[in-house]
DNA sequence: CATCGTTGCCAAAGCGCTTTATCACGGCAC
DNA sequence: GTGCCGTGATAAAGCGCTTTGGCAACGATG
């Protein structure tokens, strides 16, 4: 109810100057005297004055917002990536408002008109994974326009992404520190580029310890996968010559657990295993069952708005690496850290889904 | 880089009508001739004329966008009801811009001075649960201020909350109809108004059927709680009393089957399991083992957007109703149906045993 | 002393749209 | 013919701010 608020004329009224030079003052540019500014400053402070976003929209044509259009706001990995970018944009001042097209094409299309229509400054395109694919949308609008955790499909386009390869190396190197060398891998179809790169950072890693991997099974990213492969490895002997599984994420490893464990293999005693996507410590458990790959969904959303925020400075806007990747962390659990291996773990963690 | 979008001004030229005209048509107001509204439209669409909604905003006074302020939009339950509210929203074309306050006061206060400066046409507040507070920011707005999975700590405010009793209700229909009629209720602390609602909800229902709650036990709203409860239960030998417990959170629900499972209790044989929170659904596993009320949490967010929209029209805003509560939803789940023994059941009890 | 470059400030012209007050016009009643 | 009214359209005045061009005043320069 504060209703009627300050406006720049009447600061620029009380500390005596006129409204150009306390405009300019606000907003740092053209020539004022140091003491005029300070005198304009407390007078705005004194006053409680707040500039006025739209009028300055407006008048400046910029209208410091960034659009985020969301292929699907209710996916798993939205969330993070969302947050990481709000984050990124509110702390240089930019609003973002979001717009969800929910898989939807036409609703997709209302939205990027809408997004024209607010005269966004850029705009930050969120998509479900490194497989993910983006109708580009950069040539709809003259700001910049990022891609993350999806792949447009211009190449000229920027696209922000988790690093997959690195987080297999980073698998690598976390059971090669606690001592494991025989490593298998679970993991979906081998048509996608995720799969592929996280071998790979895998395979790259362990050769350069001179191991390489022992077993590599293609699939899908579910839970039963993970059952079917471990009972494969289980029944035709295979799993003897393993001492760890990297799994293509955490459905997988969780479904390889189970069946381990229900095969009397103990974990991580006999085998170790390390999933990807840090699902625990995404529904906010600590101490989690399993070891686990956390590929920093909301590093890349803030990484995305951050090179849409540099794009948007017209200076200096020529370097243009078109994907960027985005480094994981691993988050050790006691899949293969070990420590107290209660069966009870095991159990919650499965149980949850 | 369809760079330069088309103005209003063309649009009218081009109708061979006057700008205030052309304006006229494209929002409805004024008088117009049917004719003439039919050509100015006709000419826009030919012209492919999108409004400029910022200056639309400045001259109109109203921005069109509704601010959202989370208190913490990393939280697990915050994504859908910001979904569900942006739904809303869109709907009626509004924009939704959001910010997220991380629980940091400091942080929340510089949020409501920028959706002060934006001049956002309303606010709706997420916050975390029904038993979380958020500090009133209504007076700060001239707009509507709506809370959602929050009560503001001013009691004139409205609050849109999922409805706890109705969810103890569904849980005890569900076991009546499953044909359990020995409830006991494991929950967490009883001074929380979710904890309280719930349980009136479940014996309300019972008692009309004739039956009434066996056991309580009150704790907290985590895993080892759940353990330790079913523990007692299993050692008191009140277990026996039981055929159902309906579970405070889906985390109790877990460390409840866990520890019941690994005592060679069956379920949903011996005992059936219900919980809140869906959480399964939440990381988009359909087919889920625990039976859990789903609180819609999406449906709580459109409907605070839908009473800020409501009250955002100057006409008829007298009938406030503070406390606006939200009906959830039970999703099956084979902790009481049964069905399948699907391996991952028959995993748990072979490992603990 | 005339010239020039700086510096500090401001008047005024937008930005693209909404809204209000006004006006021209044709029909209708008297 | 005069007066009135309803209709349809418009000119013009904002909205609150940014930005440009220009103008004094001043010290430095030759």
């Amino acid at each position: 109810m504060s209703n009627r608020s300050v406006r720049l004329v009447e600061v620029a009224r009380a500390a005596d100057v006129s409204l150009a030079t306390a405009s300019q003052v606000m907003n740092g540019s053209g020539r004022v005297a140091e003491a005029t500014r300070q005198r304009v400053l407390e007078t705005a402070r004194r006053l409680d004055y707040r500039p006025n976003a739209l009028a300055r929209s407006v008048a400046s044509g910029r209208s410091s917002t960034v659009g985020i259009l969301a292929e699907n706001a209710s996916g798993m990995f939205c969330m993070p990536v969302l947050v990481g970018a709000n984050r990124s944009l509110s702390r240089v001042d930019l609003a973002s408002t979001l717009y969800d097209a929910a898989h939807d094409v036409k609703l997709r299309r209302e939205h990027v008109r809408r997004l024209q229509a607010r005269h966004v400054d850029g705009v930050v395109v969120i998509g479900e994974g490194t497989d993910s694919r983006s109708a580009s949308v950069s040539h709809e609008f003259s700001g910049p326009v990022v891609y993350a955790l999806s792949r447009s499909d211009d190449p000229q386009d920027i696209c922000v992404l988790p690093d997959d390869a690195h987080a297999g190396a980073l698998a690598a190197q976390h059971f090669l520190e606690v001592g494991r060398s025989r490593i298998a891998h679970v993991t979906a179809e081998s048509s996608l580029t995720s799969v592929r790169d996280r071998e790979r950072g895998l395979t790259e890693e362990l050769e350069r310890a001179g191991q390489r991997l022992v077993d590599v099974s293609y699939g899908s990213f579910t839970r039963d996968w993970g059952f079917a492969a471990a009972r494969r490895m289980v029944e035709d002997g295979s799993i003897r010559d393993i001492d760890a599984i990297f799994a293509g994420n955490d459905q997988i490893a969780i479904g390889l657990e189970a069946q381990l464990l229900a095969s009397g293999i103990r974990i991580p005693e006999d085998v170790a295993i390390v999933g990807v996507d840090n699902a625990a410590g995404m529904i906010g458990n600590t101490d989690p069952f399993l070891t686990s790959i956390d590929l920093r969904f909301d590093v890349v959303g803030a990484t995305a708005a951050d090179l849409a925020v540099a794009r948007l400075d017209p200076a200096a806007d020529d370097d243009k690496p078109t994907i960027v990747t985005v480094p994981g962390m691993l988050v050790p659990g006691r899949s293969t850290v070990g420590g107290t291996t209660s069966p009870r773990s095991l159990v919650l963690e499965s149980l949850i889904s």
